[in-house]
Parts: C-alpha cells; sequence; structure tokens
DNA sequence: GATGAATTATAGTAATCCTATCATGCTGAA
DNA sequence: TTCAGCATGATAGGATTACTATAATTCATC
C-alpha cells in the first residue's frame, strides 16, 4: 500500500477527468461544498460555476450532471473508506481483531488523505451522510450500475464480508451485515443530527466513538457470542 | 382497533385534504404509480396532472410542491405499518412472540386496506422502498420535522423500541434496533432488484419470507441468544 | 333564480437544465 | 516561429420545471 493514495473512479463517472486540471480540482473542491450547503436538490451547475468563477458550460464539459457529479464523489469516497478499511485490518493479525479495526476505521472517515489537497474528507464525509443514499437509489441506477460505476462500493462491501466470514465462516449474511454496518455508521450520525429520537446515539464530541461502540456490540452478538 | 382504518396525516402535510374529495384521491392514486414509475426527480406535477387529467394548479391547490406529496405519502404509509405490526403483536401473549410477530408484520406490509380503496398498499410499499428515505434526507428535513411530520414513524419506532425492551430490558440500542430493522426490510428488497451484489437474499417470490427470517436471525442474536 | 364561496382553468414569470456556437488563449510539435 | 489542437470563455437560446396570479366556472344555499 502507498504512502500517496490516488484515488481514480471508473472513466464513465465523467465526461473530463477533474483530477487532470486545476480547474477540475477547483470544481470537485467547490462540488463537495456546494453539496455539503446546498444539498442535491438545491445544488444547480449555475451555482456551482459560480463558486468557481467558471462558466455552466465549462462545468458541464467535466459531468454530464449533478446526478453524475454525486456519484463521482460518493465513489471517491468508498476508494478512500476501502484504502482506511484495509489499512487498518492489515495490521492485527488474528480475524477477530481484524474485523473490530476495519469497523472501527469506517466509523472514522475523515481523516486527511495529503496526497489530494483538493478534497476536504471531512466535508466529503459529511456529504456522504447527508446525500450518499440519493446516488444508488435513482431511476439512473442500473445503467449506472452496468456501467459498473458502484464496483468501488462492492469491492469495499465484499472485503468487509470476507473480514465477517473469516471471524465466523457459517454466518449467512455476511453482505447484509457489511452494508448494515455501513449504513449504520452514517444514518445513526444523521439520526443524532437530525432526528434523534430515532437514534440512541447522542450529538456530542463523542460521536463517532458511540458509533464505534454500537457496531462493535452488533458485531459481538452477531458473530462471536454465540458460533 | 376498528375493522376499518383511515389515516389522517398531520394537516401541515397537504394544504387541502387530498382524502376529503374525490380529485384529491385521484391525485393520490395517480401520484403513487407516478412515484413508482418516475421516481421523484422526474415527477412533475404537470405529468401528474395530465394522468388524473386537471392541470397543474389544482394539484398544487393540495400539495405545495413534490417533497411534500412524498413526505404525505411516506406518512400515510408508516401509519398503516404501524397498524398492521400493533395488530400482529396483540395477539401472541408473551413479549418474544410479540416482537416476531411485528417483525413479520413489517416484512408484509402490501396487504391492501379495503377502507381505501385509492391507495394501493403494494406500489405504495414499493414507492417507499425505492423513495421513502429521499422524504427525511433533505434540506427540508428540520422544518418538517418541526412541523411533526415525522411523527408517524417516530411512533412506529417508538412502538417497536418498546416491544424490544420488553423482551430485554438491558439492551442499549432499542432505537437504533428499530430503524435498522425497518431500513433493512426496505433496502434488503432494492439490493435484491438493483444491486445484488450488495445483499444475501435474492430476488425471487419467497423474498418478503427471506427477509424474515433474516430479521428474525438478528432479533434472534443481537436480543435472545446471550441476554 | 341570485349570491357568494369553493374550485378549476388559463396564463404567465422566473429559474433550471441543458446544448450550441464562436472567439480566445495556451501548449506542444513541426 | 508558426501553426494545429485543445481547453475555456462568452453568449445565446430552447425546453422544461416550479410556482403564482387572476379570471372563469361551478355549486350549494338562500
Amino acid at each position: 500500500m502507498a504512502i500517496q493514495v490516488y484515488i481514480s473512479p471508473n472513466t464513465t463517472l465523467y465526461l473530463r477527468d477533474p483530477q487532470a486540471t486545476p480547474l477540475g480540482k477547483q470544481i470537485i473542491t467547490a462540488a463537495i461544498s456546494a453539496f455539503d450547503e446546498l444539498g442535491l436538490e438545491r445544488l444547480t451547475f449555475r451555482k456551482l460555476a459560480a463558486e468557481v468563477g467558471c462558466t455552466e458550460a465549462t462545468v458541464y464539459r467535466y459531468f454530464s450532471d449533478k446526478q453524475q457529479l454525486l456519484v463521482y464523489l460518493v465513489s471517491w469516497y468508498w476508494d478512500w473508506v476501502h484504502y482506511l478499511l484495509q489499512s487498518a485490518a492489515q495490521m492485527p493479525t488474528d480475524p477477530v481483531s481484524k474485523l473490530r479495526a476495519a469497523v472501527t476505521a469506517l466509523t472514522q472517515p475523515m481523516v486527511a488523505n495529503p496526497a489530494v489537497p483538493y478534497i476536504d474528507e471531512r466535508i466529503l464525509h459529511h456529504v456522504v451522510v447527508t446525500e450518499g443514499m440519493k446516488a444508488y437509489y435513482s431511476k439512473t441506477t442500473d445503467r449506472h450500475n452496468r456501467d459498473g460505476v458502484f464496483l468501488p462500493y462492492k469491492q469495499l462491501v465484499e472485503t468487509l464480508a470476507d473480514l465477517i466470514l473469516a471471524v465466523s465462516p457459517s454466518f449467512a449474511y455476511p453482505h447484509t451485515l457489511a452494508t448494515t454496518l455501513f449504513e449504520m455508521a452514517h444514518n445513526q450520525i444523521y439520526y443524532a443530527e437530525h432526528l434523534p429520537r430515532l437514534t440512541d446515539v447522542r450529538l456530542s464530541a463523542s460521536l463517532s466513538e458511540q458509533v464505534d461502540v454500537m457496531l462493535q456490540t452488533w458485531i459481538d452478538r452477531l458473530l462471536l457470542l454465540n458460533r
């Protein structure tokens, strides 16, 4: 695993590679902030272009529409989490510690990647928490999926599912548990922020730790205590 | 519990009560089909009005925008599920059977309600599976929440959380488990349909039963096997 | 049948979502 | 140096969407 991590999403995720030009990188930076502030529905390429200081048409040369732009960012995020997760799971030697380390990693994905100064992982994480599911709950999902756009997420799920099976080979639902853990890591944060009666974690500085402890409990009971 | 179930969503969920007029009922019927076919992004009040046979402005008199319309339908759905869940949990006497019956009920929410002929619960269920989370992952969520719009869902979560605590009073995460079960019941279906590598259930006539068995396993391991 | 309220139809504005075209400026090869 | 080729800017504009204002119509009641 290299120290510097360059993440290159699938080429069907953009019209022109935004990581290849300074303007493209500016668009990515501004897009992350704009998604965070406006959300998918209110974000327009006009506003984004105004933020970047270029024209609407220029943004359209990089991404065909805002849905593609969101999928691009989410895809980048999953690649980054995949790297963090594999790094964390590499050090422990026994399967249980590997899985525990992997789960902890996915509750703390807002570490900065020094190789990519134009992406603020902290803000991107928050964008994925609030907008991420819109990337694959859409009428464009089947087409995107045929283009291999969701491969990063699928591979990440496969990696975690393998760690789950290493701990408990007879567990019948490794993929479901993997996706459920990813979703819990996100929506528990969203609920704590917006709909606190839907969760048992509380908005505070220790939110990530609360979620980590909760997911470890899930692992304990689903896989370890009654093998 | 009455045999006929009339569900009356919060009055901030519409401008004019659609259940009070024949045209309003037609709008609901058409909206459910339109959301199913087009999804939130592609649905417009113009298309919906064309389907109903009225004008765009007429639809606007019932609902201020399509987001409100979606929240209305999802809210109606949660009230319906709440009724089904409580009916199912009423018969058993011991807490474990109550919880099991409740969980089974939420994997089969496409039963028809004879009191409401203008709503096809089967299609509405599918709409909630594919579009439901967009009702509360939105920049309008905080405002809607202040208006009490999500009360039906919160109450449903509270009901299931109580059933969970009755089985396992020391369990620390009853609300999180409740919401997770609701979400699994939906997204496992979505994944089976669109992203099968993210789940272990398979698209077939027995999909509901597969999900039921899976959720019962979750209950078993999280609450029962290691009390 | 007339009156007034409820509802609908018509029309129109502003914004959004794109696409097209042409000019300009920069870069790298001949 | 020149020139081809590409990226971007500038500008325009069309189709659709989102929403609103107002006129027209219906309908119950007196």
